[in-house]
RNA sequence: GUCCCCUUCGUCUAGAGGCCCAGGACACCGCCCUCUCACGGCGGCAACACCGGUUCGAAUCCGGUAGGGGACGCCA
C-alpha cells in the first residue's frame, strides 16, 4: 500500500516553527516512501479561521517548499458528507442525541473536579428517552463511547499507549447548530482522503483515542498513528514568542535560509547518527519514523544561528547578493545602480563566511554600496588620525600605479611597509578604516578589488585631506 | 484534580547488556592561522535525574521516587 500523509493545520494564525516541522516531517515521509503529501485546511471553526492565516500557511510552506499533491482540501466545504457520517452513527445506534446546556456541562465539569473525578461529560442522555427532550432545544449528538476495556493505539513514535475507556467520556461529534466537530472531520477526511499515515504534534496523542473509537464505530481502518514530540523554549516550558514560537515569515525576516531551518527543525527529534548538515536530498533519503526521537526538543537560535552560517556559505553568490539587495536598498534609502549590484555580487565570497544570516551578511556588506563620502564610525575616525594620515598619503602613490587584483595591490603595500621596516597591520588597519568606515571587513585587498581602483583612490581621497590638494596646475 | 507521555554534557543528540571511566554538533574557554573580523585547524570544560532490582556485567531490561511536558471545550 502506498503512503499517503497529510499536513492539516488550522488556520487561525501563522505557520508557527511546531506546525512548520510537522509539515517537514510529513513531507519527508511520503518523498521517502514515495507517496503523496497533501494539504487539508481545518478551517470548521469559522470564528478563528481568516483567509490570511490560509494564505500565511501557504506562502509558508512555499518558502520552505514543502509541496503538496493535489489541491488544498478545506475542511468547512466538506461539512456536509461529516454531518452525514453522524447522523450515521445516530441511525446506527453508535451516537445519541444530548440536550444538555453549556451551562449544566460547565456545571458539571466543576462537580467531578471538585470531586477528583475525570473532568468530563457524565453520560447523562445516552440511555434517557429522547421523549424526555426539553422542547425547543437542538441537540448536539454525542459518540457512543465504549464504556468498559481499553483503547489502545500502536503510535510509531509512542510506542503502545493505552487508557482506560472509563477515562474517555462521550465526546459531541456534531454540535446542535449542525455543524462538525473537530474529531469527527479529521476521522471522515482522513478516512475519505485516504490517509495511511497521521503525523502530527504530541500534543494530539489523546485525540487519536477518541478517534479510533470514531474510526470503530463507522467500522473504518484506523491509519498508523505517528505523534511527534513538541518544541520547547529554551527554559523548557511551552515555546514563547519570545523564544520563537514566531512565524516562519518571520524567520524569513530575520535571514534564516529555508533550506537552513528545515535542516534545523530536522534535526530537533530525528537524527541519523552523527550527521549534522543534512541536505534535502540525503534527509529524503534517510527519513523514517523509528528515529524519531520521544522526548521534547528545546528550541536553540544559537545552534539555528551555526546551521544557517553554513547554508549561506554554501549559497550561491548571485542569490544572496539578490536576497540582500532589497533589504540594502531600503536601509539605505536609494535604489542600486547596475555598477552596484555587480559589486555586491562580487563581494559575496568574502562576505560569506562572515554572516550567520542575511540580516548580518547585508549589514557587512553595506559599505560595499554605500555612496561616498562613506560615513566612519568612532574608531574608524580614531584610526586615521595623525601619522596614518601621513602613511596613507604614502601608500597612495602605489595604489595609483598597481594592478588591480588583489594578491599585487597586497604586494606593493608589503613592498611599502617592509621597506619602512614596518608591520602591514599598521597600513592596513587605517585603510580598511577609510575604505569599509569601520575596523571590520573581509580582507583589505580583497576589498579594494571588488571597490575598483577609481572607488578606492576616491574613498582614500575622503579619508586623506592632504590627498586632495593642492589643486592639480598650481 | 484525572489521564497520558517524557528524562544522556548548558542545548540538539549518538548509544538498542560488555565496543562507553559514554561519541558528535552548537555554545563557552585556550592555542594555531592572520592586515581586522570571521571561516578553518587543534585542544579543553562538560552528561547517563534519583533509589532499588535483574545480570558475571546496565546509559541500555524491570519497579519505585522526583522533575518536566501534554490532554481533559458544542476550539482545532
Amino acid at each position: 500500500m502506498s503512503v499517503v500523509v497529510r499536513f492539516a493545520p488550522s488556520p487561525t494564525g501563522f505557520l508557527h516553527i511546531g506546525g512548520a516541522r510537522t509539515a517537514l516531517f510529513n513531507w519527508l515521509f511520503a518523498k521517502h516512501h514515495r507517496g503523496r503529501f497533501l494539504l487539508r485546511i481545518e478551517d470548521t471553526d469559522r470564528q478563528r479561521s481568516t483567509p490570511e492565516a490560509v494564505k500565511a500557511i501557504i506562502d509558508g510552506l512555499r518558502w520552505l517548499e514543502l509541496d503538496w499533491d493535489g489541491d488544498v482540501v478545506m475542511q468547512f466545504d466538506r461539512r456536509e458528507r461529516h454531518a452525514e457520517a453522524a447522523r450515521q452513527l445516530l441511525a446506527a445506534g453508535h451516537a445519541y442525541n444530548c440536550y444538555c446546556s453549556p451551562e449544566e456541562l460547565t456545571a458539571m465539569r466543576e462537580r467531578a473536579r471538585a470531586e477528583g473525578r475525570p473532568m468530563f461529560y457524565d453520560g447523562t442522555w445516552r440511555e434517557r428517552d429522547p421523549a424526555l427532550a426539553p422542547p425547543g432545544i437542538k441537540p448536539a449528538i454525542r459518540l457512543k463511547a465504549p464504556r468498559d476495556g481499553e483503547t489502545v493505539i500502536e503510535d510509531r513514535v509512542q510506542g503502545s499507549v493505552t487508557v482506560a475507556n472509563s477515562q474517555l467520556d462521550d465526546l459531541i461529534i456534531l454540535r446542535s447548530d449542525g455543524t462538525p466537530t473537530y474529531n469527527l472531520s479529521v476521522v471522515v477526511d482522513d478516512h475519505d482522503m485516504g490517509i495511511t499515515h497521521v503525523i502530527r504534534g504530541d500534543d494530539h496523542l489523546n485525540n487519536a483515542f477518541r478517534q479510533t473509537q470514531i474510526y470503530r464505530a463507522l467500522g473504518w481502518n484506523v491509519p498508523e498513528f505517528a505523534h511527534l514530540p513538541l518544541i520547547h523554549g529554551p527554559d523548557g516550558a511551552k515555546l514563547s514568542k519570545r523564544h520563537g514560537a514566531l512565524g516562519v515569515d518571520a524567520y524569513r525576516d530575520m535571514g534564516y535560509l529555508p533550506e537552513a531551518l528545515c535542516n534545523y527543525l530536522l534535526r530537533l527529534g530525528w537524527s541519523h547518527g552523527d550527521e549534522e548538515i543534512i541536505p534535502t536530498e540525503r534527509a529524503i533519503e534517510w527519513f523514517d519514523l523509528d528515529a524519531v526521537g520521544r522526548a521534547p526538543a528545546r528550541f536553540d537560535f544559537a545552534k539555528l544561528g551555526s546551521v544557517n552560517g553554513h547554508y549561506i556559505r554554501e549559497a550561491d553568490d548571485a542569490r544572496l547578493a539578490a536576497l540582500i539587495a532589497g533589504r540594502l536598498e531600503k536601509t539605505l534609502g536609494y535604489a542600486l545602480t547596475e555598477a552596484e549590484h555587480v559589486r555586491l555580487f562580487a563581494a559575496m565570497p568574502g562576505l560569506k563566511p562572515r554572516a550567520r544570516t542575511l540580516v548580518e551578511l547585508a549589514e557587512k556588506a553595506r559599505f560595499y554600496v554605500e555612496r561616498r563620502p562613506i560615513p566612519l564610525d568612532d574608531k574608524a575616525r580614531a584610526l586615521l588620525g595623525g601619522d596614518a594620515q601621513n602613511l596613507l598619503a604614502a601608500v597612495a602613490p602605489i595604489l595609483r600605479e598597481a594592478r588591480w587584483q588583489a594578491g599585487s595591490i597586497e604586494d606593493g603595500v608589503r613592498g611599502f611597509v617592509d621597506g619602512r621596516g614596518l608591520d602591514l597591520r599598521v597600513v592596513a588597519q587605517p585603510l580598511r578604516a577609510a575604505l569599509a568606515g569601520g575596523t571590520v571587513s573581509p580582507p583589505i585587498f580583497e576589498v579594494m578589488e571588488v571597490l575598483g581602483q577609481e572607488e578606492t583612490l576616491a574613498r582614500l581621497a575622503d579619508a586623506v585631506p592632504a590627498l586632495r590638494g593642492p589643486p592639480s596646475g598650481e
